[in-house]
DNA sequence: TAATTTCCGTTGCATATGCAACGTATGGGG
DNA sequence: CCCCATACGTTGCATATGCAACGGAAATTA
């Protein structure tokens, strides 16, 4: 169990609870880790007793099945990250979701909410877990109110103007340095990939932008932000 | 106070709380009621001791500005709905909105980080005050989720087909009540109303469905979920 | 250096869709 | 019963964009 602490402290769950707080909380959370060979589900759609998971080696899908039976993938989750946070957190009565090992995993799971529940010890550990907790959930809210503010823009051009004018990185020289590539960035913004270059093009042609790789210099920052709001 | 306590009942954020305890609560809360003329502002862009708060009266409206000050409308916030707290819980340093009194309003702020961390005193109300908070991000989460399942299609008809499948409400017949008319559904799924019109009226005469006003009856659904996986 | 892969821009084509304008049905209120 | 408002469907048109296929530049590997 030792050597889990030492993996869990890359966990943004357990930020800021080390050494004996986290093996304690641990045993609070009813910590276990399992293995599950791949193929193997750690839990099924419609079941009830799902718990919070971090993957702790190899690699997890989350999987939605219509009522006719068809599958479909809708995300695949790697160590170190968390699974079944939201669906916890939010007291969702049965899992729309089932989870199933991509390949052989070693997965942690334990009893979120029975701590937060029944917080009588009010342990600080317990305190700054669910301070935790609340912040995964609510940055992840954040990012994915931006993601829909870009999605939501009928044009790519609105896309693209929304995303740069947000990625600004040097407001004087109005430099926005992106963390994707031309793929990521059009997968990201739900457009096809030949056509964000093609549009980026037309954009660079117009001298609204210049951009060599991952850095967009903003030229016309006024036609871009008239293209956003 | 009382009346405020009466008000606080419809609100997510204290279910379960009533009573006594909502009103010890809200001195924990240091929540105060704050009166805001039209035109004045909650809180700015920029400031660091931003709140949450719930509107008690009144609409606010969330404002952003960019490095060259135009301003854009995020949300219009009506009572009895909360704002602020992806931000408060996400430990966001500066807010990177404004709120502003929409019409004037009657608006409660409260220190609810200040309650999180130093749940020393592990008053039940405590408790169930934070896991209405999770909760009510965590929902949040689902809810975002989903829209962006559906905005990350491509053309019409996979996001309506995404949309009806996933708004079944009876297996055996399948149907699909939906709850937004038809600009409603529109906006939400990012597509124009006339287009989405047309493209309804293409799947009917192909059989695919047929509907009247908010009821949606699915007729080939191996057609559809085909769109959808 | 040569070979290979990855990333990105370009282009032709068919089609989807935003937009605007108008027509139709339905229901509520006078 | 008529008027009016609201919600929806319809259609023409210009254009944006998905898709597929290709080419070139740059990076990586042998």
């Amino acid at each position: 169990m030792k050597e889990i602490a030492k993996f869990l402290r890359n966990c943004k769950l357990f930020t800021n609870i080390e050494g004996e707080e986290l093996l304690h909380l641990l045993t609070c959370l009813n910590a276990k880790v399992y293995k599950f060979n791949r193929g193997n589900f750690i839990w099924m759609q419609g079941d009830s007793d799902y718990k919070v998971g971090i993957v702790v080696e190899g690699k997890v899908n989350i999987i939605k099945e219509d009522i006719m039976g068809n599958r479909s993938l809708i995300a695949a989750i790697p160590a170190p990250h968390i699974f079944g946070e939201s669906l916890v957190s939010s007291e969702t009565p049965v899992s729309p979701v089932s989870v199933q090992a991509a390949m052989d995993s070693k997965i942690m799971l334990f009893d979120f909410l029975r701590l937060v529940k029944s917080c009588g010890s009010a342990c600080n550990y317990h305190t700054r877990l669910i301070q935790n907790m609340m912040k995964i959930l609510a940055s992840k809210n954040i990012y994915l109110n931006e993601k829909i503010d870009y999605l939501s823009r009928t044009t790519t051009r609105q896309k693209v103007a929304a995303y740069l004018i947000n990625h600004i990185t040097d407001a004087d020289s109005l430099l926005s340095v992106i963390p994707l590539n031309r793929e990521e960035l059009a997968d990201y913004l739900g457009v096809n990939r030949s056509a964000l270059s093609r549009e980026l093009s037309i954009m660079r042609d117009e001298g609204l932008i210049s951009f060599k790789k991952n850095i967009f210099s903003i030229l016309n920052y006024d036609a871009l932000s008239e293209l956003v709001f």
